[in-house]
DNA sequence: TTCCAGATCTTA
DNA sequence: AAGATCTGGAAC
């Protein structure tokens, strides 16, 4: 397992997240396998923030691929996303991290979410927040630097032996048709199956 | 098992 | 005023 740099997420978004499916996600002390990602572009695609939010495009501007982008959904919800940024086309985007299947820090987790049962630590954007721990004072956060300068980040898969899924995105009223929900084919720790979410 | 409303707050 | 969600309870 190496960990991801800076240059995987110097992409569109659209591949970085099919990309990262299969990955470990490590953040301090708790880890999981990446089972499902949603893309969201800069350009044709009006459920990203960069299309709505003047926050958002600051944000990119000045961070790098790599950044963590963490924000309040409903009042109540952290959700993490990672930055992502075309060097040869200048086009930027997220992917958002939508589920785990919990590996590492277990008891923490089950304290955090007050569960026990492993499928309803991580099986969604608000519970990866809740489960390891993400608020908005890790937003900004860099997840490409070396493990000796930042524990937290991504992997590459211990093995390929899998299938990757695409479906619509969860919850969003513009641009659902597009097929930028990626998943681990099989998977229990997903938030939504394939097809059920409308 | 499926449906629905409520919680809660930032951004625009 | 709307939103990249989750939960518990009611109904079927």
């Amino acid at each position: 397992m190496e960990k991801l740099t800076a240059a995987f997420f110097e992409r569109d978004a659209t591949v970085c997240a099919r990309k990262l499916i299969g990955c470990t996600f490590r953040w301090k002390s708790t880890a999981g396998i990446v089972v499902e990602t949603e893309a969201y572009a800069e350009h044709g695609d009006e459920a990203c923030h960069l299309f709505s939010r003047p926050s958002a495009r600051e944000f990119v501007a000045k961070k790098p691929a790599g950044s963590a982008y963490v924000y309040l959904n409903y009042g109540i919800y952290w959700l993490v996303n990672v930055v992502c940024k075309n060097t040869v086309t200048g086009d930027r985007g997220f992917v958002l991290i939508r589920a785990l299947e919990p590996t590492a820090g277990l008891a923490a987790m089950k304290k955090r979410r007050n569960k026990e049962r492993l499928r309803e630590l991580c099986s969604g954007p608000g519970k990866i927040g809740q489960a390891l721990g993400i608020t908005g004072k890790d937003h900004g956060k860099n997840l490409t630097l070396p493990p000796e300068g930042n524990q937290s980040g991504f992997w590459t898969p211990d093995s390929d032996d899998f299938e990757i899924e695409t479906d619509r995105r969860i919850g969003i009223s513009k641009a659902k048709e597009l097929e930028w929900r990626f998943l681990m084919a099989g998977s229990e720790h997903v938030s939504i199956a394939v097809g059920k979410g409308r």
